[in-house]
DNA sequence: GTTCAAAATGCAAGCGGTTGCAAAAAATTT
DNA sequence: AAATTTTTTGCAACCGCTTGCATTTTGAAC
């Protein structure tokens, strides 16, 4: 039924043969209206695209990448769906991605369980795209090696590159958790704790030996230290509950997500015992929505997401052709903020 | 003639052909032991399999989906990065498509600005993937023709498919909100009041509309309504701002998101007039992590999202062969749930 | 041992582009 | 105006894989 005539337009696809015919001008001509280079003249392709439009065509990617090696497509590695910056994240990539004419896939680094085949798929993947995007906490030295075999260009965004062929872009974690003891120290705390989450992670390790540096030069001591171990609410609250056990509560603490902080100010609040005067001096980290809602008021360190991402990203395009290019890194200023007193909400949306 | 010895390994990639010759077999036959179908002995299949693992072969996707016309790819339409349901939708996708041997391309369709030259990318996308998964909240004419035009399955996810054509896979909002309404009847309310978000949004109307029947079923009167325009915490804020000003305030609240939810529980604590005496009763939908803090504990109605989603996901990849099967309406039943008094906080994370 | 259907394999023609190289056209120089 | 250089354009050979059809093997039936 579907043959017709002996014309394989099976598939309503049109394609550069026909607009090169259409036009009037050979197929590599056609290619060439579509390839960014100057290697037509402007009548040309102006004809030329006009007439594709006409024709509604537009290049085949498979084609395309099949004879040029080159896909258009970074692939963003990402394994914590709990974190709301994450969504910033998808965002400002796909944004940018999109403004460059590159396209943004995501690549669940994250296991359910040892899956079969799952390292072939993403092995399948890999060679898919022309670069490579990277914020999952944990890159697997098997990962590394198959970016390594394909020479694949990695850019880790959000923390200092742990692999010395990888460019990075990150903020100064050290430096804003520098800021919160300084902040603690000015408001007078007195016993001051950290509250890491994954210890694994490089932004924890990054966020805690910050703050402690800074405490021990402030204090001359050193500060509490509890590791949440992943990134939950549930977690900070549960390590609110476990210090309002101890006979002397900190009084100050920097925890290095805001979800963190609020949960555990939410354990402060409910729970609060008979060893605690008054309300603890609490720090998170981010700057996210939650830190925002008006009930919390969690003082949030800020950093640039919007700037750093959209950095990264085309920090990774533009290195995607040299072959040649040292990794770099490039380093973002944060910035602690206290919420106002007033009490006007600020809007959690970017429209 | 350009065989012989001219070695053509330029980029060190193993090729289906490189394997064929390694393990005496046709480039046929090894296409055919990646490819499902039993087109191939079990012999052959595990010889070639090993060869192809030593080789460290794996197919490449470009010349497969340019041979094949198809990508194992799904698109998901995104336009709202706001809510941070978005990532488990992100995440269920594409856990769920990668199950399948498929992968999820994140499309984002929020236009900054009429960028130029964004509808070609659309295009040039979608030309990319099997299928489409649709969740913003509008799909344009002209998306919905260029989908019909290339004939790619969309499946619509979260809210009624508004097109004869398209399956959708969503929650009865209706029965959710009419759950609402007999609960706030059941806890004395007098006033109810909705809040919605976005007013052109299906979920929105069907919110609505479920609720405000219910409501004239059990008051014999029509509730307060509110429209945000944006699902945004400050907009939910403002819309609490409002009510306060009025001489007899609602005394009962249902807010079409949890992010409306606590924006307008913010306002009410905050700003809370002397025209009224009790904290009113409010009530989100989403169930999401917002809804589970303790600080907030707001009532909330649970929408079985992981299901949903991978139902819709599954649904799309399995009609992605037949051509002809017709539009499917999968619903799932939401549950409003009511916080528990004990402070225990929830996991807001699933690990 | 034949005969014939079924199963397994191979051949070759694409899929829709890109790109090195060479020919043609336009611009510049002599 | 001829010669030379530079710019545009086209030819044709791939890129790596799938698939219809032909061919060979294998297996069952006679």
């Amino acid at each position: 039924m579907t043959q017709g005539r002996k014309v394989r337009k099976t598939h309503g696809m049109v394609t550069a043969r026909d607009v090169a015919s259409e036009a009037g001008v050979s197929l590599t001509t056609v290619s060439r209206c579509f390839g960014g280079g100057d290697l037509v003249t402007k009548k040309t392709r102006e004809r030329v695209l006009l007439v594709a439009d006409r024709l509604g065509y537009s290049p085949n990617i498979a084609g395309r990448v099949l004879a040029s090696r080159r896909s258009r497509l970074i692939g963003l590695m990402v394994d914590d769906f709990n974190d709301p910056e994450n969504l910033d994240l998808f965002r400002f990539v796909s944004a940018e991605a999109q403004k460059r004419n590159f396209h943004a896939i995501l690549l669940n680094t994250y296991r359910e369980r040892a899956e079969v085949g799952s390292d072939s798929i993403e092995a399948a993947l890999l060679q898919q795209v022309d670069g490579l995007l990277v914020t999952a906490s944990h890159l697997s030295q098997e990962m590394i090696a198959r970016c390594a075999a394909q020479d694949k260009r990695v850019v880790i965004v959000g923390r200092k590159s742990g692999h010395p062929d990888f460019s990075s872009v990150y903020c100064d974690n050290e430096d804003g958790a520098a800021q919160v003891a300084d902040y603690l120290f000015a408001q007078g705390v007195q016993r001051p704790a950290f509250v890491g989450a994954n210890p694994e992670a490089t932004v924890t390790l990054e966020r805690r030996s910050g703050f402690v540096q800074r405490i021990e030069q402030l204090y001359g001591m050193q500060p509490i230290v509890r590791e949440a171990g992943i990134n939950d609410y549930s977690k900070g609250y549960a390590i609110g509950q476990e210090m309002l056990t101890l006979p002397r509560p900190p009084d100050g603490y920097f925890c290095a997500t805001d979800l963190l902080g609020i949960g555990l100010l939410d354990a402060m609040q409910t729970e609060s015992g008979a060893n605690v005067d008054k309300p603890p001096c609490v720090v998170g980290f981010g700057y996210s929505m939650l830190s925002r809602l008006t009930r919390y008021k969690l003082a949030s360190v800020a950093l640039p997401m919007e700037d750093m991402v959209r950095t990264a990203t085309s920090h990774l395009i533009d290195t995607l052709g040299d072959a040649m290019t040292g990794p770099e890194r490039i380093v973002f200023p944060c910035e602690l903020t206290i919420p106002a007193e007033d009490t006007t909400p600020v809007s959690v949306s970017r429209p």
